[in-house]
RNA sequence: GGCCUCAUGGCGGAAUUGGUAGACGCAAAGGACUUAAAAUCCUUUGGGAUUUAUUCCCGUCCCGGUUCGAGUCCGGGUGAGGCCA
């Protein structure tokens, strides 16, 4: 044998081993309490990257552990195996989406059993196979028959050059990312997931979600943005003869503040707007300019606020005469509640904004509860008392709040509301790389449901990627068909489905992924359902989990209402940019430094160092696992992965240590190798009992193991490597002076080795064998701390005066505060400090510290 | 701009949830072994003072508060990061 541990051999030695015994399999056992473990599916790029790394090492840690708790459990992997890159890399590879995909997959699922993963991989699944795919075919037109999607018009990113509708992150400062043309938005018909019905019971389970992250169901609250308000329709006063019968219906969370109302804002994209440029020419231009903007929330907080006095005004319904001018405004948003707001400048900072640059008139409506000053430049958005309001006055916002709705209600004015933030899910995408919709059009204009039993609807593989626009709807064939019924001519959807759709159900598909018959086998998903713990990435904290939530609720699958027991987010692995001068990316791996400044490798050029950012392929800031796992093998990078940095926090990859870790794993393997001789000599678990130095050290080991334990429960692996550490260095500088030393450093060993085998499996097994057993180490359940050995007989208590530390003693557990005064005597420190003082108390807390308070 | 999170040695980070701050690792320095190197092992490592000790002072981003006691709780600030279809 030789004397180092050769991770090559033995990690491909235990992979086949585990492959050929078929030890990550999972099958419905009834009675035997299931474990469900997920990791957010990978996108088949090419390669796995240290994300990836990070994320399984994770995932398997607990699927280990929990195996060794001895449940039944469930660890599948599969591929989100549609979407654009795939059509971007078949253009400029000359292949097809599908080939591409499939290479990958083939490639990276390699590089993960390489990692030693323990995968149930007889339940892979990719998106884009044809069974799954159908599947999800017939869940749309569940979806649809129960009236949860339907069609309307919405505005897409248009590309005018490539003729092409762009996603969000294809556009660039305004320009397509390809052809660097001004994009434009483009209003087109497109499917929708009727999400906003669930907004409320999306929102209020979150409450009863207690395995999420506090962080994420904020953010889902937020993004689902419950709020109150009051719609009210307003009288419109204007020449233009169109408006003479029109009201305007505005939405305010704050009716309280209607008597500081000094004008109106309407969205540049709400129905009015037409109807006025009809009017007035000269509008068009304007408005097509605050209609060219972003949208998104995050430019109209930053943005300038620009308005377009229209020709409008609206009747004030409780000031006589009064009238507010109607503007067009650059910072309302059509699709939050009706796209029309009034302003009230004083108690909002953007309607100050507003009006200070459009000089309106500008009313305090309530007095600050401190008094304060208003000063014109800051909008006072706290609590206080109304004033200048009326039948309002001396209210507080929340009764003025409660008596102007229930006054305009009764006068008929308009209504309380309940409004959501969350918007309904756009669904199509106008790519050929993804699900394709089972809906046609009939000549006669009906819209049609492709027959359950035409299912699949499969893609056509005969596409030209390069002409621009929407591959499908180019196909020269594919989107001709007959109704089913009448035999009349149709024409076929040509969108496909956003891929998110692929990945809100493909956690149901685990349970039973190779069903031919329905997307899912309900015995199974009551067995498996819900998933005990996901890990995945923080950024997908919104729109995949919701999505996910909702897909669960709208199956109605009997009592499953939500997908994922707890949730662990894990953060990102981050790493420097690098730019050459002509701006292209960099890889870092061709990079290196000469005196503080930073050098292309293959070009020998300077190149500069930019942010650290998220490793991503686009900006090529990405270091292969590949080459470290070759190097130092699979468990040295699954155990630098774990070790140091807290699973939740984002880190910034330097590969410094990993030699850290090559040389913990050669030092267990000769450990345990070296103390050979010591197992063979005992009687190997027997109930033993230690004393003296031997008792001492049983207990670190016993300590660590519990900490161990706890920590894995708590996802703090770093912590948990810091206790295998400690338990190494125990076990190597423990003397074996007596008989029972042996016995000791034998029971250490076997807590050692069991306890590393969720981290680092391979060497576990190694060593689990060297130590003559002949079965896997999986077989071996999770050791247990003794409760003897957890408790010490005597303790350390702190002696502080004024809370300052000024010595300790060691007395036997649960010693009385009298006892600890006597042995302060010995303790010259105490003495002194204590010398000529007044006690006025002591602070005795048991175990852990005495606080004596003293005073000169 | 709104919402959220975070801030501890040269570095990554621990700290039983209000009770000995800096566990464990990395890096660094010194030593042992070696012809030498690698590997391995041992020692030191928050800052400062001194009488070198069971010593003292300072120290968890800054200012203030609560408490016998604050890295931990509260208020205010500064800085960094995340999210905004």
């Amino acid at each position: 044998m030789s004397d180092k541990y050769n991770s090559k051999v033995i990690e491909k030695k235990w992979q086949s081993y585990w492959d050929s015994n078929k030890l990550f399999e999972s099958k419905v056992v009834e009675g035997k309490k299931k474990y469900y473990i997920l990791e957010m599916f990978p996108y088949p790029s090419g390669k796995i990257h240290m994300g990836h790394v990070r994320n399984y090492t994770l995932g398997d840690v607990i699927a280990r552990y929990k195996r060794a708790q001895g449940y039944n459990v469930m660890h599948p992997m599969g591929w989100d195996a549609f979407g654009l890159p795939a059509e971007n890399a078949a253009i400029e590879n000359q292949t097809s989406p599908k080939t591409w995909t499939y290479e990958n997959i083939e490639t990276m699922k390699n590089q993960l059993k390489q990692m030693g993963l323990s995968i149930d991989w007889s339940r892979e699944i990719a998106t884009c196979d044809t069974l799954y795919y159908q599947n999800q075919q017939k869940l749309f037109l569940k979806f649809f028959r129960k009236n949860l999607i339907y069609k309307k018009e919405s505005l897409v990113n248009w590309d005018p050059v490539e003729n092409t509708v762009l996603a969000n992150e294809q556009v660039i400062d305004g320009k397509g990312w390809r052809s660097g043309a001004e994009v434009e938005q483009k209003k087109l018909s497109q499917w929708f997931f009727k999400i906003t019905d669930y907004a409320d019971k999306l929102l209020t389970a979150l409450d009863e979600m207690p395995g999420w992250p506090e962080k994420v169901k904020t953010m889902q609250k937020n993004w689902i943005g419950k709020s109150y308000g009051c719609e009210i329709d307003f009288e419109i006063s204007s020449k233009l003869e169109k408006f003479n019968d029109k009201k305007l219906r505005i939405f305010t969370t704050r009716p309280d503040t209607i008597f500081g109302a000094t004008f109106c804002a309407l969205s540049p994209f709400h129905p009015y707007v037409d109807l006025l440029i009809k009017e007035n020419e000269t509008l068009d231009n304007q408005v097509k300019h605050l209609r060219s903007q972003k949208i998104n929330e995050e430019s109209i907080a930053k943005n300038e606020k620009i308005g377009i006095q229209t020709e409008l005004f609206i009747k004030h319904p409780f000031i006589n005469n009064k009238l507010l001018p109607v503007y067009i405004a650059n910072f309302i948003l059509m699709d939050y509640g009706s796209g029309a707001i009034y302003g009230c400048p004083a108690h909002d900072q953007r309607d100050l904004d507003f009006a200070n640059k459009y000089k309106l008139d500008v009313i305090p409506v309530i007095n600050p509860s401190d008094n304060s000053k208003f000063d014109h430049k800051i909008a006072y958005t706290g609590n206080g008392k109304l004033i200048n309001s009326e039948f309002l006055d001396n209210l507080s916002i929340e009764d003025a709040k409660r008596e102007i709705i229930k006054k305009i209600e009764n006068l008929k004015l308009g209504k309380k509301t309940t409004n959501f933030r969350l918007r309904d899910w756009g669904i199509s995408r106008q790519r050929y790389w993804g699900c394709p919709i089972p809906i046609m059009y009939r000549e006669d204009g009906k819209v049609i449901e492709v027959p359950e039993d035409q299912l699949p609807l499969e893609l056509p593989i005969d596409i030209d990627l390069s002409t621009p626009g929407n591959p499908l709807d180019n196909h020269p064939t594919w989107k001709f068909t007959n109704c089913p019924e009448t035999g009349m001519k149709a024409i076929r959807e040509t969108d496909t489905l956003d891929t998110f759709v692929d990945s809100a159900w493909y956690f149901l598909r685990f349970c039973s992924p190779l069903e031919t018959n329905e997307p899912f086998n309900i015995g199974e998903i009551d067995y498996w359902m819900p998933v005990d713990q996901y890990v995945g990435g923080v950024e997908h904290a919104i729109l995949h989990l919701l999505y996910s939530r909702f897909f669960t609720k709208a199956l109605d699958i009997n009592s499953l209402d939500e997908p994922f027991d707890s949730l662990f987010t894990q953060g990102m692995v981050c790493h420097n940019t690098f730019q050459n001068d002509s701006k292209e990316w960099v890889f870092p791996s061709d990079v290196e430094k000469k005196d503080s400044k930073y050098f292309q490798v293959s070009t020998g050029k300077e190149v500069t160092m930019g942010e650290i950012e998220s490793m991503s392929k686009s900006k090529r800031n990405v270091i292969d696992p590949e080459s470290i796992i070759s190097t130092y093998g699979a468990d040295s990078a699954r155990w630098f992965m774990l070790s140091d940095s807290p699973p939740e926090k984002d880190i910034n990859w330097t590969d410094s240590g990993i030699n850290g870790a090559w040389k913990i794993c050669q030092k267990i393997w000769t450990l345990v190798k070296n103390n050979k001789m010591n197992l063979e000599q005992t009687t190997n678990g027997h109930a033993v009992t230690y004393s003296g130095k031997t008792l001492n050290f049983i207990k670190i080991i016993h300590q660590n193991l519990h900490t161990i334990t706890q920590s894995i429960e708590k996802f703090q692996m770093n912590v948990s490597i810091a206790k295998v550490f400690e338990i190494v260095n125990a076990i190597s500088k423990f003397d074996v002076e007596e008989e029972k030393g042996k016995e000791a450093i034998n029971e250490a060993i076997h807590i050692l080795v069991r306890v590393i085998e969720p981290m680092v499996p391979h060497l576990a097994e190694e060593c689990w064998s060297l130590i003559g057993k002949e079965s896997s180490i999986m077989s071996e359940p999770w050791p247990t701390a003794n409760i003897n050995y957890l408790e010490d007989t005597e303790v350390t208590v702190v002696i502080q005066i004024n809370g300052k530390r000024r010595g300790e003693v060691v007395v036997p557990k649960d010693a009385s505060e009298s006892e600890i005064e006597k042995e302060i005597q010995n303790l010259k420190n105490v003495k002194d400090a204590l010398l000529g003082k007044n006690i006025l108390k002591s602070i005795y807390v048991p175990n852990k510290i005495l606080n004596i308070v003293v005073k000169t």
